[in-house]
DNA sequence: GGCCGTATGTTGACAGTGTCAATATATGCA
DNA sequence: TGCATATATTGACACTGTCAACATACGGCC
């Protein structure tokens, strides 16, 4: 069932359409503010006609997250192939994720907002998923510097996840905590961005110096 | 108005009772199903009651978070008591601030949440602030540590905001985000939290040397 | 001591929400 | 053509935040 529909009955597609629509809307008024009533309207059917086609409420928050989990990761594997040296690569993985956040904040808050989505179903023991292969770039691209030797004396997987709570940190404080000031200037922010990413990176390679 | 009260009239100092009662809900049904009317149920009062001290639902979750900004600048600072080095501080203060976010999580979640409480009022142009003090203890060690030596060729602003970021990520990651599994055991995480910020930390250190 | 203004608490209402059951309608297939 | 089924609508329910109108109790003032 909902596969993928050859030709739509009533209204041609609504299940994409409700989609879309619910990402429109939650980056229109914020995740709170968002109801599933509104996107009805905004789509033109009743407010119940989403129930053909989600379980849930969390079900459309879940279509939506799935598909910003996959804008990421190709934006990631942009990043990453824009250098071939390892050291570099990291840096630009780290720049990427900290734009793709601030570019798409209110996707990004989403993303993490798994009480939101992940209600009964537990999504991540379903296996490699989409979210987890966003991660899955990062963590190659550190795999890679450590056996081409740039990093040493380091556990990969340590470093790779102090890789990531330092972007993911830093998106999420430019996006909802203090440092709100950089929200608004980009140019600012992916200067400061490049130095601090910068700064970590360098230092786990100076270490093999 | 609402100074201290001296003695209360109906209830006994209701606004007190409001705030705990409702940390108690929002930990015990998440930040999505916590509703102003089942605090004021499990208050025993009506369900308007608390619109006599709160002028809003926003305003009652800004003075839940108001309070456990103190309680993690209480333990930021405690933990910059347990030594005199700079490095060793940082890290301190590192992993107290995931063991905090850890141990409270819900607590942790809605302080990074502004949209819920931080309505109309700019709560951040009121200068100095409960808020920004917690920041203020850790930028304070580095820039002790900078001016020590101890952290050297940096500059001491960005070191500050990289560190910040590093922790904040990594508590994020694991509250909300893939690395759910370091939720359940204290002792892992703290472990990998250590290794994690020490890594950074001595990254920082190893610059200079 | 008695009175009154005011701080506090209650009641009832309103619009809005997510969700479900019952109903209607259009579609593809036999 | 007719039927089973996928899709959409309608109406209802309990719940929410918020407000206005009303009730009550406290503290200070004569």
């Amino acid at each position: 069932m909902t596969r993928r529909v050859s030709r739509p009955y009533h209204h041609g597609d609504l299940r994409a359409t409700l989609v879309t629509t619910a990402l429109a809307l939650v980056d229109e008024v914020g995740i709170d503010g968002f109801s599933l009533r509104e996107v009805s309207r905004r789509a033109g059917v009743s407010h119940a006609a989403a129930y053909n086609h989600f379980e849930d409420k969390s079900a459309l928050v879940a279509a939506i997250v799935h598909a910003s989990f996959g804008r990421l990761r190709e934006a990631l594997v942009r990043a990453e192939r824009r250098s071939a040296l390892p050291i570099a690569r990291l840096e630009h993985i780290g720049v990427a994720y900290i734009t793709f956040a601030c570019s798409n904040p209110t996707e990004f808050r989403l993303m993490f907002r798994p009480e939101l989505y992940a209600k009964n179903e537990n999504v991540r023991s379903l296996g490699p998923s989409v979210e987890t292969d966003a991660y899955a770039v990062l963590e190659r691209t550190v795999q890679a510097a450590v056996v081409s030797g740039a990093i040493v004396d380091c556990d990969a997987a340590t470093v790779a996840l102090a890789a990531w709570s330092l972007v993911h940190g830093f998106a999420t404080l430019v996006i909802d905590g203090p440092n709100a000031d950089l929200r608004t200037s980009a140019r600012a922010r992916n200067a400061l961005a490049r130095r601090v990413v910068g700064l970590v990176a360098q230092g786990f390679a100076a270490r093999g110096k």
